[in-house]
RNA sequence: GUGAGCGUAGCUCAGUGGUAGAGCGCCGGACUGUGGAUCCGGUGGUCGGGGGUUCAAAUCCCCUCGCUCACCCCA
């Protein structure tokens, strides 16, 4: 016990009988992305600090007290990727993605770095994958994203994840609907509790979020950030709401959605899935048309959504899913070696069998036979090849099907093919 | 950053002042060339780390590190 080293807090090691968890998880991304014409762009793991403090804002408690932010021998200020979308939009400014026009549909799968207390379901490195659609101002293409994401839930199968939409307004009419939070709850600032009463000074958004039931009570009847939008933004809501039907994707109006993050404008959406503790977000998303601009480009309108790896492995593994993935690849075959003479032969079938594109594994350690057996059935291992004395001399191997026990002498020279057809 | 609970074998845990244990796993044997069942044997721990109290500490006290959950916030 006690090892020297450990992998840092609030980070993990994805360990083998884990990996291939994500790996699905991730393939059943990247074929979805392609239906949806979603091209995949890798950003570096670090940025210019300036580049979250802007894009992100300072006022905001991603950029106040969970950043990464080291310098580097040359005196740089780096923060290591905090979030998804900077990196991407400040990508596509970089390389005049723009040019060509219409909308540029990018993808990710990458980790980001917080630096906030561990807790379930939420981790110092974690990993979102996300897509960003940047270039278009109109509602269909908010729907598109929403509705990539319900497909991909689809495909990995998982179901009760609930899509919950709202619009947080624009620079313009979000003025108007703090002043009117305000209004409405500056008789009651007292009996709130010290949460919200700072909320009242800083964000009064934040209020309808909270979950304190003398809170919950209190808002009945508070203004809607819906109410307060002016009418451009109305309009694109109502137009979101309408192409989401038209996808025949499944939401629900949800006026209490709340961003952490400076640069979201009109809609904002959040997808939950129940069960999972105080961390019931999975993935969180919304358009960001002033974010290009922020950081020096020109006026471009965008949107996306980032969705924590960690946390939709959370729940496909706590639900029915874990059993409708599929299983760990099994192993073809294993080569067993009955004799210490044999082991050298067994090396050469296993490479045959490999190069005849056949998973194939055998012991390195000189252990009995018996041992190879269990090894073999630990592995899942579909056939059992032995290799003894008697094979050797007859140029055959033994093929033991690990399942039915059955077994049968096969010509060395025609094993490759017998387990090609038998393990197709 | 705040609060609570927990750190004993690879894993799950028992042991609350007196020689560190069990189950599972792993290795071997019964079956001298055959897995998943059974039985037998074996391997395995600076009891998270440091300091203190005591004749004696896994056990009591202090500090520290880590894990877990919750708050804040967020994927």
């Amino acid at each position: 016990m006690a090892p020297k080293y450990k992998a840092p807090r609030g980070t993990q090691d994805v360990l083998p009988q884990d990996s291939w968890r994500w790996q699905r998880l991730e393939a059943a991304f990247r074929e979805v992305c392609r239906r949806y014409a979603y091209r995949e762009i890798r950003t570096p793991v670090f940025e210019e600090t300036e580049l979250f403090a802007r894009g992100v804002g300072e006022g905001t408690e991603l950029v106040h007290k969970q950043m990464y932010t080291f310098q580097d021998r040359g005196g740089r200020s780096l923060t290591l990727r905090a979030e998804g979308t900077a990196p991407v939009v400040r990508a596509f400014l970089e390389h005049n993605l723009g040019a060509t026009g219409g909308t540029q549909k990018l993808y990710y799968i990458c980790p980001i770095f917080r630096y906030e207390r561990p807790q379930a379901g939420r981790y110092r490195q974690h990993h979102q994958l996300g897509v960003e659609a940047i270039g278009s101002p109109g509602p269909e293409i908010d729907a598109e994203v929403i509705a990539l994401y319900h497909d991909f839930l689809a495909e990995v199968g998982l179901e009760g994840a609930v899509t919950h939409l709202s619009s947080i307004g624009c620079p313009k009419c979000r003025p108007a609907l703090s002043q009117a939070l305000r209004d409405f709850f500056a008789p009651h600032v007292s009996e709130m509790c010290e949460f919200c009463r700072a909320r009242y000074e800083t964000n009064p958004l934040r209020i309808l979020d909270c979950k304190v039931p003398h809170d919950v009570e209190l808002r009945k009847g508070a203004p809607s950030a819906l109410d307060h939008l002016c009418d451009e933004c109305r309009e694109h809501f109502d137009g979101v709401r309408a192409a989401l039907d038209a996808l025949d994707v499944e939401y629900e109006v949800d006026p209490t959605i709340v961003r952490g993050l400076d640069y979201y404008t009109r809609t904002a959406f959040e997808v939950i899935h129940p069960g999972l503790g105080a961390k019931d977000v999975i993935m969180g998303g919304g358009r960001y048309d002033g974010l290009a601009e922020m950081l020096g480009g020109k006026p471009t309108p965008g949107i996306g959504f980032g969705s924590g790896i960690e946390r939709l492995l959370l729940v496909v593994e706590s639900s029915a899913v874990g059993r409708t993935f599929p299983c760990p690849p099994a192993l073809d075959v294993y080569v067993a070696a009955a004799s210490p003479e044999a082991r050298v032969p067994a090396a050469a079938l296993a490479a045959e069998l490999r190069r005849a594109g056949l998973s194939a594994d055998l012991d390195h350690t000189g252990r009995s036979l018996k041992a190879q057996m269990r090894e073999a059935a630990r592995m899942e291992a579909r056939f059992a090849a032995l290799l003894g004395e008697d094979e050797l001399r007859g140029d055959v191997v033994t093929l033991r099907d690990m399942d039915s026990g059955e077994q049968e002498k096969v010509a060395r020279a025609e094993l490759a093919a017998r387990l090609r057809t038998e393990t197709a």
